[in-house]
DNA sequence: CTGAAAGCGCTAACAC
DNA sequence: GTGTTAGCGCTTTCAG
């Protein structure tokens, strides 16, 4: 990339090729009738000068800006940056740039941010949060449509894309059931956390479902991986014949395979574990490598950037948009035989 | 946020108040002088309508819009993502709003997004790297400021800021010294990563010095946990008598703890384990909790955007701005005895 | 103290 | 075919 190192306009290019810089425009953007050997001296003059027409004085009189504002709750953490790498995938097509925003969890901060977006006249909003419980919205009747994130909006007209974290819950169960488990305990993290209290409740209804109930009742703790530890170790105590774990998350399913390996269980032979989020980082690592359910969340930023291109585009699609999950196998499940 | 659902101009406001839009103008702006209960009736007549002036048009007028690029090229990973925060604090004091672009380590997507930026006439540019390897500048004479964060520029006259990894490599060295060991290796990632070579010359060179040289050579291999296994259980086989491992990353060490362990050495007893990033993810999951470098990100990503702005200001510097790391302890470099 | 008018850089009508 | 002009929403002179 080379620049002039200086701001050039429309008018120097109409100054060089020796024409208005009305034809400047219509020879750039290929609009209206003109001779061909004018359109090329003016792209060779625009050229030459490293001319690149300002976006600013187009939005002013298209009323469009092109750019859409991204609010993130949780500082890119490990929610966020799949969701927004997969909106920008999607704005991209619409040739959209994004304005990051990161509220850090502060509803001030974040009632700044919308403010700035509006003022910045951005076309649309997307609100991406790392919780799954429903969250309050960022507005009322704004005058860009908003698209939200992962993390539902409370007002269920809103437009939200989420995860379907039941189906991928029974997905899981089912890999477990189809490969020979019969004695499925579940590990998850705190019982407030409504992803926990999902899952686990979707777990006990597929066993349920299935004729095989849940050993023993939910082991509600943290996301840890020493909690993952303390609890399995606990658990083989009270049910020794347990033949299969599902984790809430994976690093719970990386502290329960470490501390059945250390107490003496071969991993999958004796015990299947499963996970949920296949952060790759942490089932990857695991010894042996991690089966768990990707809950699809670049998918679910891409579908949040497509609604809002539409609704942009005049097609909103207010209610909840839910995405199934996808069952990664790996070898901490293969069947026990 | 209650919006009115349509866009509300200061043609309206002026309106409202019965007066003129220049009147509005200053009146909002605190400029120029006026009666005070003319000013007091267009800030009312502003607040009912949910006024909030166009960026845009104000960017066009003043030829700044309060806006600058930052170019990542790891897909906001686990380096980028501190790189950028610290930034977005330090541009947030300027007012800055921040275009995220995630290059994905491909130059035309990243030449795409130089001429994008510079078409909305950002006000500078940030660029942000995963390796430390310096980096081809994204372009020459550009009429905006730019800083390189992380990775640095191969042109030294640019800006750029950039972690101490040597400093921080004799700090850890150091801090093992002090802490009564002797018998130090190293296993890090591969020879051809600046960093892993970069690090390694600076722990020979400290140990050098300190008249305890390293013991055996440098274990370069990659940078996860089943090589920190791999080449922890070789290493005691040539040197059973090594009380201490510095190793290049944190999950490399995290594969050192557990093979330790596994092999029957005492994590900090028998021998101590020391990291690099300071990611606090693997860090705290070791056990014992991991003491390791920290490379400063943000502090990195907040000097990159204060220079920036001061950049933006006309009080640019250039050249290599180096951060100093911070040796955090924890358990696994605890004293012996 | 307030209003009218010019102009930021560009596009889209309409003249010529 | 090409030039001229008005105007996007705002700030800023300069009159009144």
């Amino acid at each position: 990339m080379v620049g002039s190192g200086r701001r050039v306009g429309i008018a120097d290019v109409a100054a060089l090729a020796g024409v208005s810089v009305g034809t400047v425009s219509k020879a750039l953007n290929g609009r209206g009738a003109m001779r061909d050997e004018t359109r090329a001296r003016v792209r060779a003059a625009a050229d030459e000068l490293g001319f690149a027409p300002s976006a600013v004085a187009r939005s002013l009189l298209s009323g469009r800006t092109f750019t859409v504002g991204v609010i993130t709750t949780d500082s890119y953490g490990r929610f966020s940056i799949p969701v927004m790498r997969g909106a920008e995938d999607a704005l991209g097509v619409g040739e959209m740039a994004a304005f990051l925003c990161d509220s850090r969890d502060d509803p001030i901060r974040e009632q700044h941010y919308v403010r700035t977006l509006l003022a910045r006249r951005v076309d649309g909003i997307i609100v991406a949060g790392r919780r799954t419980e429903p969250r309050t919205p960022i507005g009322h009747d704004l005058p860009v449509p908003v698209v939200y994130a992962f993390a539902r909006s409370a007002d269920p007209d809103d437009c939200s894309v989420v995860s379907d974290e039941a189906e991928g819950t029974r997905s899981a169960v089912e890999h477990l059931l189809k490969t020979g488990r019969r004695r499925i305990a579940h590990v998850t993290g705190p019982q407030s956390h409504a992803s926990a209290a999902l899952r686990a409740s979707s777990a006990v209804e597929a066993l349920e479902e299935a004729g095989t109930p849940l050993v023993g009742d939910v082991w509600f703790g943290g996301w840890s991986e020493a909690w993952g530890r303390y609890a399995v170790r606990a658990m083989l105590k009270a049910h020794p014949d347990v033949d299969a774990v599902f984790c809430g998350s994976d690093t719970v399913a990386r502290g329960v395979t470490d501390a059945l390996r250390e107490e003496g269980r071969s991993v999958p032979h004796d015990v299947a574990v499963v996970g949920v989020d296949n952060w790759s980082l942490v089932a990857e690592a695991c010894r042996p490598p991690l089966t768990s359910v990707d809950l699809n969340l670049e998918a679910v930023g891409r579908r949040a950037g497509e609604l809002l291109l539409a609704a942009i585009d005049g097609r909103p699609s207010p209610g909840v948009h839910s995405l199934p999950c996808r069952l990664v196998v790996r070898d901490s499940s293969a069947p026990p035989n």
